[in-house]
RNA sequence: GUUCCUUGUGCC
């Protein structure tokens, strides 16, 4: 059974998914019991295949079927509706979820709070949030905060960001870049250099992804000389900086200095594009 | 053995 498994799970992995479903169904008509994992990975396969209705119909010949299904079929199941979804699709699998007990697995709970937030569904997301209660890890945290962000809440994910400090949660490079897209997003720069306060204090300034985002903040909230200085630290390798303050200075009509901008990188010689 | 939850710029 184990190998058999593997079987499928490596067919759909790899794109082959209707070599992996062959498989699946000449299992059934020899009458194997098919166990969760082996549903799990072929749901997975089509998820992963962007075949989200196929995954779903899975779903629910798994619960004909009178299997149970767990949270890793809701991990794929959510993945594959997370891209371009409507908010009445989350819902219904979310009530899917909450049939079978599965909204108290964190896992769950902070992929619901991601894919309702892509949605714009930001107030279901906030409800599962606060659902999760006291079980909420920094990536509940993180999934919130971005949500926010995406929407322009800049206040309601700074709250959270000081919240989650009060009660003793540890930001990570995740929590870091999602707060600074978030007060961004409000051109709330006051905020936005608290968080720099923070980002020193705690280490975060060594990782690509935190200082580009501290640097895009500056820039969309008008203060194009702290990115430069910013930038100026690093060893001016990273494309993603090099955009952030090119186009910094375009958006501030300094055509001149993104022009510069633009020699210095290509004299620059680092492989960039 | 199956899924492994969240983060950066611009262009399109």
């Amino acid at each position: 059974m184990v190998s058999w498994n593997v079987l499928i799970a490596g067919y759909a992995q790899n794109g082959y998914v209707h070599e992996a479903d062959c498989l699946f169904q000449q299992m059934q008509q020899e009458g194997i019991e098919l166990d969760n994992v082996a549903w799990n990975a072929l749901i997975a396969g089509y998820s992963l295949n962007g075949h989200s209705h196929k995954a779903f119909k899975l779903l629910l010949q798994m619960d004909s079927l009178c299997m149970k299904p767990d949270s890793v079929t809701f991990l794929s199941i959510l993945k594959a509706w997370s891209v371009f979804t409507r908010p009445e699709n989350v819902c219904l699998i979310h009530s899917l979820i909450l049939e079978w007990e599965l909204h108290v697995d964190v896992m769950v709970a902070n992929t619901l709070i991601d894919v309702y937030g892509k949605c714009g569904s930001i107030d279901d997301a906030r409800r599962v949030f606060d659902m999760l209660n006291i079980k909420h890890n920094v990536v509940s945290w993180n999934a919130m905060i971005i949500g926010y962000a995406q929407h322009s809440l800049g206040q309601e994910a700074f709250d959270l960001f000081t919240k989650m400090g009060c009660i003793g949660v540890e930001p990570d490079k995740f929590t870091y870049a999602s707060i600074l897209k978030a007060v961004s997003s409000i051109l709330a720069l006051d905020h936005g250099k608290l968080v720099h306060d923070q980002v020193i204090k705690s280490g975060f300034q060594g990782d690509v992804f935190v200082w580009s985002s501290l640097m895009d903040m500056y820039v969309k909230c008008g203060s194009p000389e702290d990115a430069q200085r910013l930038f100026l630290q690093t060893c001016g390798q990273d494309t993603v900086m090099w955009n952030a303050l090119i186009s910094g200075h375009a958006y501030n009509n300094d055509y001149n200095l993104a022009l510069h901008c633009f020699q210095d990188m290509q004299q620059g010689d680092c492989g960039l594009d």
